[in-house]
DNA sequence: CGTCTCAAGTCAAACGATTGATTATTTCGA
DNA sequence: TCGAAATAATCAATCGTTTGACTTGAGACG
């Protein structure tokens, strides 16, 4: 094993090899990354045998430095807590991995933060693309305009042209239908204001099944997608003179408020109301533990991944819908309207 | 702005700066890079003056090349979908990034995996330093051994001498003293068997604080960390012939397992058993909402990256203890025993 | 006035891999 | 058997920064 002045091992280089056998470094970094050259048999084999018995791998600095790649990628995000970008995140690292990128990550606190750290990365090469799952804020528009960089959005699909998302729409439609199939008339939909697109998709989706049920309309909670959002909108739709006998509440957070304002109000779920929310493993937590419908978050970070590879492989930005279809997944707060 | 053959604009370079002011790129270098040299004041002040006009950022790929170092850490671990991961990456990202470092994240399957993929990032040299929130597995060890890179261990202390914790015992003190002080005398303990170091520790409080509370002993339920094991260590517990009053689940998922079996039981919490568990801000998505232990996970991600920062500027590694405290989260699972 | 010192730079060699241009050797057809 | 073409390899520049060694000129000192 190759050792340095001062005796300690240190991973063999090109060099190394080429010294070993007596041939250039050239030919050997030729065998190696398998471009360029013809090489007899014999020699190809020595190459690469010597290069297993010192272990050798490339030096990502040196390669880094003379390709203008880092075979890094980023992801930057708000929030690694929150259990939906933590899926994001780990389908995305994975698929990273296997594609044999390093992922870096960035969890910003705003959104002058994640300007000033995009800039960073761009200007430092740190990465050879960037998966953004934080909101398109104007600034970083402009500084992915200014300092272009392979990207895609992923979640939001306020950017034409390189976003990937999950069938919202088709979520918010299974929603409607399935409180239908169980044989409910009287629906509410709780969901923040239709300026966060997945919030708009998903309304549009449970109206669709609405619709397409006979149904003349449901309620409509427009709440923030928050824990008291929830509680709020749930205490309200409850107050009504005629309250829905099943509420969709289209966020983990919202239907985990939900659910405790019902416990709080002595409202029985599911005898007096049913409610489905949205999935992020957590749902089971609640009690009774919430029906929900479960996206798929861990491919769109995937998906992300794949597309930002297309890019660099030279392929045109495209939308991406994740073709998973949202599943439901049936636990104790959906059951029959009380007869 | 300097641009490439293709007229496409291009991050600037020292030689950009040096041909703009007719110097040598090494002096520009000394100053920027502050090592080095003394310069003319008006020099120093023109050099610096046109690096921010071309907005000059190092690459950080040649610069690495020539120092041998990456201005990278990493952390491994295994699953960044549990909060308590989460948490500890979170903190260690965000300090990472105010030291001045990237942050490679790494998602490992398994153990195999961690070894394979630790000696990927040590042979392509892409980061300086580590932080370890998997298992300390011996394959994993030999590895680190082999080619040592500077690294701390998170979360675990099997490690001598390398580690960052909480304080587990602490918790666990702290849980039987609260217990206590509400008025409980017939206590328990869910938790993991000893071989989990977290669980040893947080055991070993416990019954300090028995012990000091003049307490003869508790109930002590040894069931693995999961949801499940929680509701069967709760089944098994309230099936004694004295079943205790108040119960420390020393894990959340173990709490949330212990609440849902109370429920399916019929069980009053608080009113016939109180139930504390620990935190990990999901612990008030339950039904009554589980007071809590909450433990300073983002503070121990940060500190870890402190640690390995420290280690790379030549300080020896050495155990560390989150000084923060843990701190009782009061919901509604806890009350004073029946009379 | 000669030499020594210091300030203010420049020079040039790295770091390790990649790659187009070039050279040396072999093969082969006519 | 000669030259062309194919094969097998080497040469050398390059990526952008860092850094120890070296140069130049001016001022200080005895």
């Amino acid at each position: 094993m190759p050792q340095d002045r001062s005796g300690r091992v240190r991973p063999a280089t090109l060099k190394d090899i080429a010294a070993a056998l007596g041939v250039d470094v050239s030919t050997v970094s030729k065998v190696i990354s398998g471009h360029g050259i013809s090489v007899r048999p014999e020699t190809r084999a020595a190459i690469l045998k010597t290069a297993s018995q010192l272990n050798y791998r490339p030096n990502a600095l040196a390669r880094n430095l003379r390709t203008q790649q880092t075979g890094a990628l980023g992801i930057m995000l708000p929030n690694l807590v929150n259990p939906v970008y933590a899926s994001i995140v780990r389908g995305a690292v994975r698929r990273a991995e296997e594609k044999g990128y390093v992922m870096l990550v960035a969890d910003v606190e705003d959104e002058a933060a994640s300007t000033s750290i995009y800039l960073k990365l761009v200007a430092e090469r740190r990465i050879d693309g960037l998966v953004l799952a934080v909101s398109a804020a104007p600034q970083l528009i402009e500084a992915l305009t200014a300092y272009p960089l392979p990207h895609v959005f992923v979640n939001r699909r306020t950017q034409i042209g390189r976003s990937v998302t999950v069938d919202d729409f088709g979520a918010g439609l299974l929603a409607a239908q399935t409180l239908v199939r169980v044989g409910h008339r009287r629906l509410a939909f709780i969901g923040q204001n239709d300026e966060l697109d997945t919030a708009r998709r998903r309304r549009a989706g449970f109206r669709a099944g609405c619709d397409a049920a006979g149904l003349s309309g449901f309620s409509d909670a427009t709440f923030p997608y928050s824990r008291s959002g929830g509680y709020e909108a749930m205490t309200w739709l409850m107050a009504q003179p005629a309250p829905p006998t099943a509420v969709f509440a289209s966020n983990l957070l919202v239907g985990v408020g939900a659910v405790a304002a019902a416990n709080r109000l002595g409202i029985a779920v599911p005898g007096q109301v049913s409610i489905l929310t949205m999935e992020a493993e957590d749902a089971m937590y609640t009690s009774p533990a919430l029906s929900s419908i479960a996206l798929p978050l861990d491919e769109m970070g995937s998906r992300a991944v794949d597309e930002v590879d297309a890019i660099l492989q030279g392929r045109e930005p495209q939308d991406v819908v994740v073709e998973r279809a949202p599943k439901l997944i049936q636990r104790d707060s959906l059951g029959p309207p009380a007869a």
